[in-house]
DNA sequence: TCCTCTTAGTAGATCGATCTAATTATAAGC
DNA sequence: GCTTATAATTAGATCGATCTACTAAGAGGA
């Protein structure tokens, strides 16, 4: 009958119902040890009893402090940043963070945007995979706001964040090696979005392994391209097209590389036998594919549990001198994991 | 030198620089109509010169509403849900939602806990995919503090929300009916929640097809488990120790039969000749598996936006009644795809 | 007994926007 | 010119928890 004003249940009346200061049911709810047992239970068996909801914006509002993280990844359409994703927010929960996700689909305007938003949120802090060409003074904003971020898998030169990543030069370099072991003359290097670490990495790595291989490189065999499956058939059918179909790929990453074994079976070609094939990542689907993937494993997983552990300990540091703080840059080992798609070449080197 | 207080820039600091009350500046970063062009221009460039940053958790503090919305899923492991959540993420961040993302990996613990947080951050709308058994008084007490909840995929009973799937019993029937239309026997139902409405209703068309198709069902071939690429593999290897192997699987969805592909890989069978094979949703990685994967498209995609278009007109309504309102069903047409899984067998029926 | 030290609890100000209700400028009608 | 209606702007209260600084009550030591 009677729910006329419908107030929200606060602080205030939890700790009149109690018969205590709302400064003492405040402790309460935060947990501090200068609290009796006894006053303790009192507290929360009014807060049961009225069904009260702890308000977190009132909380952070007043603290100026927060328990969300922003997480901004490009797009999750590739199953490496689902994996990342679902290992980094469950490492986070476990932290006790919140997180807002944001989606940038690679355009830089798009990203600016959702940092804006995320900073308007008063994010405690960032992990992001940052678009081609990011311009660095965001993250001059973000020291100045005193907001920490963790950059994944793409470093941003002038940008003094931390990073999370793995050795792309020597994983390029590793998968290189093996196809050349393999008797391989023509290898390509194929799909990724130049001006990016992660592809100058990869793309010296390749040049490197080579080049220790003695093999000459065919600018023709280097075809840069959006990380996608689309991506990696377009590129095989514009080789076939062009009659310069190497007898081994090196892809971008797993997706792209699937994408290759799709272009070539449209050609009637099949991957591993007609053309070696290695990709990068090691996501779930390389194990399964048909022919199984040969790829570069980077572990995935890891990093998101690296990378919200890192910025778990930027957030809980005192900094009192930001400007003096070292950045961390963590390399997770690669590993070459060698399956079908570059051990069964039929074709002639 | 001076860095001493950093205090950051406040709304009023931009009304004292720009000469108007607080009261304005607030309206004009709000967008009211009633502002002068002129004033809003002083107002814009005052916050620009003090590099002002817009509060939103203040706002949102004050005003009791939010423009975030909770997204809790139950594992983004499942393609599925990643081409689910970028569509609706990017509809949502089009219609000025932020998104507090939250996995449960079918644990309802952690669904409980969730929610309860996301509700303390005041989140004004929430879309689910809700685990296995979620107890509908969570819903009850959504809609008493007044938070509207879309479901997707799931459906719980008892639990008066809005919901937008598919017709999965009549998906399901289409498949089985394909399959009998290609002369098979021996059709399993693979993999699957039970005691989820999305099982359910895949087994009474599963059983319905049978039927029409004057098929005996067979106990044995209804074999439920968790809806991962692991369990389609597993099962597999038992249906293969018991010498039950049937000519034709139905899938609770593509990633099982994509397991079960790698199962009967395994085993040195092949998918579609030696057992023919229909998934569920339709990924992204169904029409590049090899042998192509026949299975029932749900566009994920679609899903997506229209779950953030219902969610932003229950927010946007004024909700005078909320108890008289009438619970929205969307449910979009599933589709068969046929591709070569189930059209190459080469077995005896 | 007196003083100090620690522990448990509290009053009142405060964070920064938005809300309500009121005020002042501007236009419109006669 | 004067009233009325409408548009533009504003003062001051307010949301609910946390913070700062303070008090009260015991504990322990000399």
């Amino acid at each position: 009958m009677g729910d006329k004003k419908e107030k929200r249940v606060t602080l205030q009346d939890v700790a009149k119902d109690a018969g205590v200061s709302r400064a003492t049911a405040s402790l309460v709810v935060r947990g501090s040890t200068s609290i009796t047992e006894q006053t303790k239970q009192k507290v929360l068996a009014s807060m049961n009893k009225l069904g009260y909801v702890y308000d977190r914006v009132a909380a952070s509002f007043r603290s100026r402090r927060s328990s969300t993280v922003g997480i901004i990844i490009t797009d999750i359409g590739n199953p490496f940043f689902s994996e990342l994703l679902a290992n980094l927010q469950d490492r986070l929960d476990e932290l006790g963070y919140t997180t807002l996700l944001g989606m940038t689909f690679e355009s830089e305007s798009k990203q600016e945007r959702i940092l804006e938003t995320m900073l308007e949120h008063h994010v405690c802090g960032i992990i992001m995979a940052p678009v081609a060409g990011t311009n660095p003074t965001v993250f001059a904003r973000l020291k100045q706001l005193n907001v920490p971020c963790v950059l994944i898998g793409r470093e941003i030169s002038g940008a003094r964040v931390d990073y999370i990543g793995t050795d792309f030069q020597w994983g390029t370099k590793m998968a290189v090696r093996h196809l050349a072991d393999q008797g391989h003359k023509h290898i390509a290097l194929l799909g990724g979005t130049p001006h990016t670490s992660a592809y100058n990495e990869r793309l010296a790595g390749y040049l490197e392994g080579l080049e220790e291989s003695r093999i000459p490189t065919d600018q023709h065999h280097i075809i840069p391209g959006p990380p996608t499956r689309e991506s990696g058939a377009v590129i095989i059918n514009q080789l076939i097209r062009q009659d310069k179909l190497p007898t081994a790929a090196l892809c971008h990453n797993d997706i792209v590389a699937l994408g290759v074994i799709v272009g070539l079976r449209e050609n009637r070609l099949v991957a591993g036998k007609d053309m070696a094939l290695v990709g990068f990542d090691d996501i779930k689907e390389a194990a399964t594919a048909n022919p199984g993937l040969t790829t570069v494993a980077v572990g995935s997983g890891q990093w998101g549990i690296e990378a919200a552990n890192l910025l778990h300990q930027r957030i809980s540091a005192e900094t009192p001198a930001p400007a003096a703080q070292e950045t961390a840059r963590i390399i997770l080992p690669p590993k070459l994991v060698i399956r079908e798609s570059s051990t069964h070449f039929m074709g002639v080197h």
